[in-house]
DNA sequence: CAGGCATATGACCGTATGTGCATATACGTG
DNA sequence: CACGTATATGCACATACGGTCATATGCCTG
C-alpha cells in the first residue's frame, strides 16, 4: 500500500473514517452499520492501521477503534499547492467556461469519422 | 473508476497533477519528465481526463494538458468533517503523546502482539 | 498525396485487491 | 475448564489495474 490515497481508494474505508470522525466503533458497530461482513470490515481495519489512519484500544474482547487524524492531514497537505492554483484561477476557469458555452454545445461528440 | 481517491491513488497520476499545477504540459513533456512510455502517460491521462482532474486543448499534432481543480476541491470538503475532528482533538492527542511518553519508553512497535 | 510526428486505443499479461468462507485466537463467564 | 462472544487471519477466487507492444488516428510538411 504505498499511499494514503490508495487507502482512502476503498469506499467503505471512507465510510470507516467518517463513522469514526463522530465517534469511537467497535468492529461489530462498523460491522452492523456497513452491513458488510466481519471479516471485510477487519480486513479494512486492517488496512487502515497500517496506513496509521485509525488506531485501536482493548476493551474486554471488543476492539475498539478511533481516528487518528495525522495520514488525513498528509493529504491536506498534499492539497496545498492546488489550492494555490485554484484560487489563482477561478477567475480564468469562469471565462473559460463562458467561451466554451458561446464556442460550441456539442461537446458530448467524438470526432473520430473518418474523412 | 468509483471515485477521485481512486484515481489519486496512482503515483504516476499524482505526478502529473503536480506538474500541472505549475502549468499546462503536453503529453510529450509528461512523458519525459515521467520517463514513463507514451501509452502509459496517455492511459494515465484517460483516467484524469474521466475523472475530470485535468482537460485537454488540441494544439497542432499536440494535445496540451491542464488541471481541472474542481475534483480536488471535492476533496477538500470531503476533508472539512475531519478538520474539525483534528482541531478539537489536537491538545487531547498531545496530552495522548505525554501520557506514552512518561508512561513507557520502551513499548516501541508492539501492535501486534505476539504469543 | 506520401511520410512523419504526436497521441490515443486495443490486446495481452502479471499482479494486487476485495470478498466469502472456514478457522484461529483472545477474553469473559458459568 | 468448557463454552460463547468478539475479532483476526489464511485460503481460494474473481476482478481490476498498470505496464508493454502493436496499431490506429490526426495533423503538419514537403
Amino acid at each position: 500500500m504505498e499511499s494514503a490515497f490508495a487507502v482512502l481508494a476503498e469506499p467503505h474505508r471512507r465510510a470507516i473514517l467518517s463513522m469514526l470522525s463522530s465517534s469511537e466503533r467497535s468492529v461489530g458497530e462498523l460491522m452492523h452499520h456497513l452491513r458488510l461482513p466481519q471479516p471485510s470490515v477487519s480486513k479494512h481495519l486492517k488496512v487502515l492501521r497500517d496506513g496509521g489512519f485509525v488506531e485501536s484500544r482493548v476493551e474486554a474482547q471488543r476492539r475498539v477503534y478511533r481516528l487518528n487524524p495525522r495520514p488525513l492531514q498528509e493529504i491536506d497537505a498534499w492539497l496545498l499547492p492546488f489550492r494555490r492554483f485554484w484560487s489563482r484561477h477561478v477567475d480564468a476557469l469562469e471565462q473559460q467556461l463562458e467561451r466554451m458555452e458561446e464556442n460550441s454545445s456539442v461537446k458530448g461528440k467524438k470526432r473520430h469519422g473518418k474523412p
